[in-house]
DNA sequence: AGGTCTAAATTTAGGCATGAACGTACTCCG
DNA sequence: CGGAGTACGTTCATGCCTAAATTTAGACCT
């Protein structure tokens, strides 16, 4: 996705040969492919001595990966017809399991998106015949959204695809390293909610992938 | 974020209670605070044996931690007076070092974002006076951008408290954990690029965090 | 030398998210 | 019992991004 426009077209792939002979200079180490992260750091260091860099050799590639992966998904959804935000609505709704129905309140906590995103994303699929949406008999104003068969079906078709791309990108890993490396962000993932949700309720999880 | 309305108030502390008397029971761990990941391949395979989930352990809580710090930066920078959008241009900017200056071109390369976002990250960002763009020498259209003395400030101002507050997110792993999740998605990120990039260049990289 | 090709930036259209304002249906307390 | 509170879903304005169309400036070939 840092593509430019132009479609699928061979687009620039006489590229890298002329690539340093631009505007360098002030760029130490580029036209390397993979120079990376470590750049970023070394560059705060070296420009603004001091720059509390700690961070960067972890926040830095998640932010890339989940950007990576992200878009990679919505280029595999969108050739099949799907986006991204539909397919995690379905998604939540066909793994809750029969009788495929649950709150807009838990859609909110489980997608972890705003309740208004909810309530759109509801109104779009409701529109597009993959969920109904009905008055639910529990707390106030609550809404219960289902699952349609036309819905079952959509995410039928496509969950597999999604994970299957996944699990291929996934593939440079050793299973130990992405055990290992699963472990680690369940920890941080688990600390993190603590810090912010405890006070904030981010409660509950059980979001997007899929 | 996955807040509904109605400001700061104390909002559902008291949720949990009457939590089980509704759509539930396709419900499973439902309710703890803490059930998380696991929760979502576990549902999976329960409801439709055979699904691929092996990714689910990695790509999910990579998806949620980005999603939790993005957030969060996104609320300290609103409160002060600054976009995400923004601080990443002006911070790549910036740490290119003097004379401060990259092409369009190279900043959609380390932003990681099109070149339509680019164009329009710069217009706004010029808008407001915090970079100058001019035509350059080099190739056919290829413009230049460089950052304004305000500009300048602006990154200073705001670069520490945000780094700060990321480090601090991330203390509850110690020294050794953070460094070897470091490595672990150093790995994954340089293997995923090469997967993806290779053919499509994502070549450069660089990216938001800071 | 001129026409065509190519590559780069910008513009435009559309999607989705956040956050704040709303409307409203229970709850709880006096 | 009745009125205020309060929690929840929806609506609206705004922001940012992607993808596609558009514009334009050099390069290359005959």
């Amino acid at each position: 996705m840092a593509r430019a426009a132009g479609g699928d077209g061979p687009a620039d792939g006489t590229d890298s040969p002329n690539r340093t002979d631009r505007t360098d200079g002030a760029d130490g180490a580029e036209g390397v492919p993979g120079h990376a992260v470590e750049e970023i750091a070394a560059a705060w260091q070296r420009e603004r001595p001091g720059t509390p860099v700690s961070s960067i050799g972890v926040v830095t590639p998640l932010w890339q990966l989940a950007k990576l992966f992200g878009d990679d998904r919505r280029r595999v959804l969108t050739a099949a017809g799907m986006d991204v935000a539909t397919l995690d609505l379905l998604s939540v709704l066909r793994r809750a399991g029969s009788p495929y129905t649950l709150t807009t309140r838990e859609l909110a906590a489980r997608s972890l998106v705003s309740a208004g995103a909810v309530s759109q994303r509801v109104a779009r699929a409701e529109r597009d015949g993959l969920v109904t949406r009905r008055p639910g008999t529990g707390r106030p104003r609550s809404v219960l959204v289902e699952l349609t068969d036309a819905g079952h079906q959509r995410v039928e078709a496509t969950v597999d695809d999604v994970l299957g791309r996944e699990a291929e990108l996934l593939g440079g890993l050793s299973a130990e390293q992405q055990e290992q490396l699963a472990g680690l962000l369940r920890l941080l993932l688990a600390d993190v909610r603590r810090r912010l949700g405890d006070d904030e309720r981010l409660t509950q999880v059980g979001l997007l992938p899929q």
